[in-house]
DNA sequence: AACGAGGCCAACCGCCAGGGC
DNA sequence: TGCCCTGGCGGTTGGCCTCGT
């Protein structure tokens, strides 16, 4: 049944290539090309099939092969591809410039994938799994439920400063709720708990159906409407030469609560009052806020690519820089607005959130 | 120091598509 | 039209390395 491995035949050899043959193999390319890979070896005088021959060119020998682990920027440009084209190695490798599709593979498999799945993401879809994301969305009902229980007892100054948070984004998710309440969402909403945070559900819906590319026939086409938020995005470290092809392209393609694809992001917890100029992804960025406020695991939420701020509408910009300071104080790096990170990678892959237990703050009270 | 578990990654395997005959 | 050859791709494997006990 079906043909014998190539390399079986004829006695060649298989495994790891020693020097000599990288060096037979390179001289032979560099003087004559590879042509055909079949014949290859027997010109070349290897004792090899081609397919391993050209597989050692391809992931090893190629002279523009870039050698270290993948730049945050790198990661990032993985995540995205990987969002809109699954498994497609070879393609996300053409967009990488001196990486092979095996590296990428590897790297998604050994990486990537174990980092989304850590964080409650489906490494398939890319979509936050509605399972955990509802969890969270309940402990932050529960949380906002612990005040009754709260106001009779004493609580020092960082527990106060949680209860008030939380309260707050509370406050927050309800308002939002009623501002993201279309008539179609409405139609959709019931009086479990969940649909209290309809704005959360709601969007939670569009983010874990919404395929950019099977549902927006406009989505190469830039959406004058969103305009406004790919203003200063920076683009991709690493070019990406196919139709213009780039994260910030896409981001600027879509309207924000259909955006796609969805990345993670984390953010701090200190929230403010603007309540009303609350767009989709600052509703996001709150609802994120909770996670983090709650110590959960999946403290991140799917946002688009690039830097958070750019974003944020200012106040809530300004409330992470707040926040900021006050982690610099107990050490912690950043301490400007612009502190968010340089990517989205470092903010994600980095934070340390991702390691915190779950629920651990608030088993304090 | 020895051992086992888990991670990493180069290399292989099997399948498929495209081109030539 | 069908067969064969070849290149290419994604999934998987196995050996090496690191880390924890």
């Amino acid at each position: 049944m079906g043909r014998s491995p190539c390399c079986e035949r004829n006695g060649l050899k298989k495994g790891p290539w020693s020097s000599e043959e990288d060096k037979k193999l390179l001289d032979f390319i560099q003087q004559h090309g590879h042509g055909s890979w079949i014949s290859l070896p027997k010109r070349a005088g290897l004792n090899r099939c081609g397919k391993s021959c050209r597989l050692r060119w391809i992931n090893y020998l190629r002279p523009d092969i870039k050698r270290g682990s993948l730049s945050p920027e790198e990661e990032q440009t993985i995540l995205y591809l990987h969002s809109e084209l699954g498994n497609k190695w070879s393609a996300i490798a053409t967009r990488l410039p001196g990486r092979t599709d095996n590296e990428i593979k590897n790297y998604w498999n050994t990486h990537l994938k174990k980092k989304l799945i850590r964080m409650g993401f489906d490494p398939v879809t890319h979509r936050r799994r509605t399972d955990v994301f509802s969890s969270s969305l309940s402990q932050l009902i529960a949380l906002a439920n612990l005040s009754k229980l709260i106001d009779s007892r004493p609580l020092d100054e960082s527990a106060l400063g949680l209860h008030s948070d939380a309260l707050q984004l509370a406050n927050s998710l309800q308002y939002l709720q009623g501002l993201l309440q279309s008539p179609a969402s409405a139609a959709t909403s019931n009086n479990n708990l969940f649909s209290q945070t309809s704005c959360v559900s709601e969007t939670t819906h569009d983010y874990n159906t919404y395929d950019p590319i099977k549902e927006d026939p406009d989505f190469h086409s830039l959406s004058s409407t969103t305009k406004l938020f790919s203003q200063g995005i920076t683009s991709f470290s690493q070019p990406l030469p196919d139709n213009n092809f780039t994260a910030h392209h896409h981001l600027a393609s879509n309207n924000l609560t259909n955006t796609s694809p969805l990345v993670p992001f984390s953010f701090q917890t200190s929230l403010n009052n603007h309540v009303e100029r609350t767009t989709t992804s600052q509703c996001l960025s709150m609802v994120n806020g909770v996670d983090h406020l709650l110590g959960t695991t999946d403290s991140a939420l799917w946002c688009d690519y690039d830097d958070l701020d750019l974003f944020l509408p200012p106040s809530l910009a300004e409330a992470s820089a707040v926040r900021d300071r006050r982690d610099t104080k107990s050490g912690s790096s950043g301490g400007s607005a612009s502190s968010s990170s340089s990517s989205w990678g470092e903010i994600f892959f980095e934070d340390p959130v991702v390691h915190r237990e779950p629920f651990s703050s608030l088993t304090k009270f």
